[in-house]
DNA sequence: CGGCAAATTGAGCATTGTCAATGTCTGTGG
DNA sequence: CCACAGACATTGACAATGCTCAATTTGCCG
């Protein structure tokens, strides 16, 4: 088990706020274990008691919860890099499913050895924090989207979401990408039907904004596309970096160097 | 400035995590302001740099985001006890709007000296990032609740959760609450119009699941309407709370005690 | 008593859902 | 190499949930 495959997660946590060596170096040192799972497979369940979170390494991921009616909402898309239950850390129930998109890949980490992380490395808690507000930030354009945007714009905007993280990422242009899911799984994550996704896909690429070939999308007017969509891209605070500046008003060095 | 304020925040935050004496004094020590607002008033705006977090003493506020189109969509509510704008502690720029609902009062914290207590006193950092996570659940909830549930159950939703967390926060029987948000406000709470949800608490109470005098809720029958509502507390981990023996495993008391 | 915000109701409409049939692609086995 | 199965995508016809518009009522406050 080469330590490197958590090389992302440094990365990631790293573009949040700013790491010491120490703290790369005890990111690097988790224990962790590697593990594959098959299309549709369950990473986490509802009502289970959790005892590890999972970094996926590759392909897609996605949360989900069912209805008393079984009718099924999807939550939020993961794509390589991103953590899917740091909630399992620090709550001791699960309140959603998770389940794998496509094939994946994870580092599955003990949720122990995270928390012992995030107290004997302060900043390292920090960023994982912010890994769950930027999460959660998500979740509240989502409600937006499925609360108050009409079917055509819904579409559009998870359309443009996904281009937008995928190209931060470094998985794909944002202009041109594979999508993930199918027209069903679409459909359960704008709260549509299947068959309106389908018919609002269709006059999207009518309408010349997209091109869609299978499940590749080309995206020919980013402009149009996202003004369309209402898509304002804040809410993924990509950019979320707090600067060394910011580091050291926080008062944070003697406490962290303290620790280390 | 009485200290004892911010009490009900170490109440709060002891109910996640268990807290050392240092950390509760941290917490109290907490440089802090208050202020009053009216009605409608805005806490923070999409868009701006947040500088503080502020925590709700007393009175209601709510979360929301207006689409291109001009609807408001209602992102979640806040009673006395949260911390209405955590995510203003690590993220450099707000997504969303925080209006109080009625004449409320706050209690002020720079960020910063957020990040420092986090810093310096892991097991509230811990807390607080609890926090953003029991969060973040309840937004899944709710992107499940106006995604995939009819009007009827959107709204009878809505009326347990409030009136569950009501209850835990001691503000409330469960079975007899004022409703503090209009019909209008439910409306774009639950994503629909204000006329239609007039015409579902109409045949709420026709149904004899609740009976309402003003503002005044009475659920008459709370195993009716929390299976109408397909309203499954899980999701607000009232019980959140992790024990002593945890706490050892994570290995987190020397360091606890090498920052005090 | 008058003014105003909020709640309530009715009538007609439209966006989106339902049902059902058909088409397309991919992989597999003969 | 072809036939077939199965999953997914696509389309049409019709239905219904929830929306729009507009009028009226109720409660509250000065």
């Amino acid at each position: 088990m080469s330590p490197n495959l958590l090389a992302p997660l440094v990365r990631k946590l790293e573009s949040r706020v700013t790491l010491y060596d120490e703290d790369r170096a005890a990111i690097l040192a988790l224990p962790f274990r590697l593990q594959t799972t098959e299309r549709e497979t369950y990473l986490v369940r509802e009502g289970e008691q959790p005892e590890r979170a999972c970094m996926l390494l590759s392909g897609f991921a996605f949360r989900q919860k069912v209805t008393s009616q079984g009718m099924r909402q999807i939550i939020s898309l993961h794509i390589p890099g991103d953590f899917v239950d740091l909630q399992g850390v620090l709550l001791n129930l699960a309140d959603h499913n998770v389940q794998a998109l496509t094939r994946c890949e994870f580092a599955i980490v003990a949720r122990n050895d995270i928390r012992a992380l995030a107290c004997t490395r302060p900043m390292v808690g920090l960023a994982m924090w912010t890994d769950t507000l930027i999460d959660a930030s998500i979740f509240r354009e989502w409600v937006v989207n499925v609360g108050r945007r009409d079917a055509m714009t819904r579409i559009a905007h998870l359309l443009c979401e996904l281009a937008r993280r995928m190209e931060a990422a470094g998985l794909a242009d944002r202009l041109r990408y594979e999508m993930p899911m199918s027209q069903e799984q679409l459909a359960d994550a704008t709260g549509l039907t299947p068959v309106h996704v389908n018919r609002m896909l269709r006059d999207l690429d009518r309408s010349g904004l997209i091109v869609r070939n299978h499940r590749t999308i080309v995206i020919r007017d980013w402009e149009g596309l996202s003004e369309l969509a209402d898509f304002n891209e804040n809410y993924l605070h990509l950019d979320q970096l707090i600067t060394e500046a910011a580091r050291i008003r926080t008062g944070t060095v003697p406490a962290a160097r303290m620790t280390s």
